[in-house]
DNA sequence: GTCTATACCACGATAGAC
DNA sequence: GTCTATCGTGGTATAGAC
């Protein structure tokens, strides 16, 4: 249905692989991971659909280091700029804004850097954590679980009035409202009708977003997600049948 | 209203339709839009592979129909709920938790109602809202964009303080947050292993979710958006002369 | 070691027989 | 209404060229 156009480009030997990244990443920002062929990447990247099987052992393959390409140096750079706020605090734990602050700073740090990341890092960010497909979903869980349990640690301790359980609740939606905005397909045209930049001077192409965007962006979730965070406990229901024994524990996990 | 044979041979037409929804519905829950073949569809509703073609006219009118019998009625119970209070309130204006109520009691009932939504509604509604396949994306928007813009300003009229482009970011957050959490394929194993239920007598099925899941759910849902909703306003830098050389200011920090 | 050509089976869609 | 046959395209695997 959907054929890329092939790029003539130099096709010299070892960078193929870069050149199928490349393709791979722009095709899947728009069309996802099941929509996504390899017949368009190779197409696009000006390489045989072979080379994929022989590169990346297949599909799933490509995709997984295509994502690790990116988010490697992400979650490193997160780890490390959450540490370093860790000692220069001397004790003091950290606030819940310097550990949110530990996670969007590199985000944004790498979609300025066209060579780490670039103008849609983090529509890529986004697009693969709400992808459906089992082959992303289980490769992120496994592969950054320690990160999100480090972050999940920090904001333990800047939120000691959550208990345990609904923390880790209020962190699964506050990725679910990150993922979901960072992917928008609809949120480059909110962006646009909604939120116009300061300096209207180029319209950019259409599919491209700026980082300046993306500052806006995030600058007005940051209060959002804190809120979220710090609100209230919820009423759940109390459990009032037979088993009664285990509710005490639950102010104070 | 017999359901009568599950039986092959007793396969006349008008059920037919009947039998491809729930078979559809089942796999979209498990694999997305794009991950569900005709062949898999029409396999476990015992109807023959152009049978798809014949009464929906293809795999996108399929799915839009099959979602349009769930989510139909769900928007009128919203709008219904919705306009039952504002009369109720007289004149007042209804606060954030009411117009969030409206949205959430309609839900949880029709999950509640194994004849028009059933165990595993939630579940669809979310997974839905989060598939990347433009198909169900400009369907959805397009169907229910007047229920959306119905509720936009009874959260307007909620929210005085908030500035209508805001409050549209506010409520993409919101969606969002929702949108991924009900859908989770991973949701489900959290509420397994972080909230058991008070009464664990019989572990339910393997990706079945109990209403009960699904209430104390949204209860710790709802305090995290609605103070999300209520949140100081963000910083965002002011239209400054310099052209997006701005140091980061993103994490509020 | 890198890449190409090609064959294989499953997918969605459709035409036409029953 | 239902079915079979078929077409173009999807991911994958392999044999062999450079």
């Amino acid at each position: 249905m959907l054929k890329a156009t092939p790029v003539p480009e130099a096709r010299n030997g070892a960078d193929t692989r870069e050149r199928i990244f490349d393709a791979a990443e722009a095709l899947f920002l728009e069309h996802g991971f099941d929509g996504t062929s390899m017949r368009m990447v190779t197409a696009r990247a000006g390489a045989n659909l072979a080379a994929v099987n022989y590169h990346f052992g297949g599909k799933d393959g490509l995709f997984r280091e295509m994502l690790a390409r990116r988010l490697d140096p992400l979650h490193e750079a997160r780890l490390a700029l959450l540490g370093e706020r860790r000692r220069g605090a001397r004790g003091r734990s950290l606030g819940c804004e310097e550990v949110l602050a530990a996670m969007f700073i590199p985000a944004l740090a790498l979609a300025r850097d066209p060579a780490r990341g670039g103008r849609d890092f983090l529509r890529l960010l986004g697009r693969a954590y709400v992808d459906p497909s089992p082959v992303l979903r289980e490769f992120l869980s496994a592969r950054y679980a320690p990160t999100i349990e480090t972050f999940k640690e920090a904001f333990a301790a800047a939120l000691p009035g959550i208990p345990r359980r609904e923390l880790a609740w209020r962190l699964h939606f506050m990725l679910g409202a990150l993922a979901y905005t960072l992917a928008g397909a609809d949120a480059w045209r909110l962006i646009a009708a909604l939120d116009p930049p300061p300096c209207p001077s180029a319209p950019p192409a259409a599919g491209a977003r700026d980082t300046e965007d993306d500052e806006r962006l995030l600058a007005r979730l940051a209060p959002f997600l804190i809120a979220g965070l710090r609100a209230p406990l919820p009423d759940l229901g109390a459990p009032a049948a037979a088993p009664a024994a285990q509710r005490t524990r639950a102010g104070t996990a």
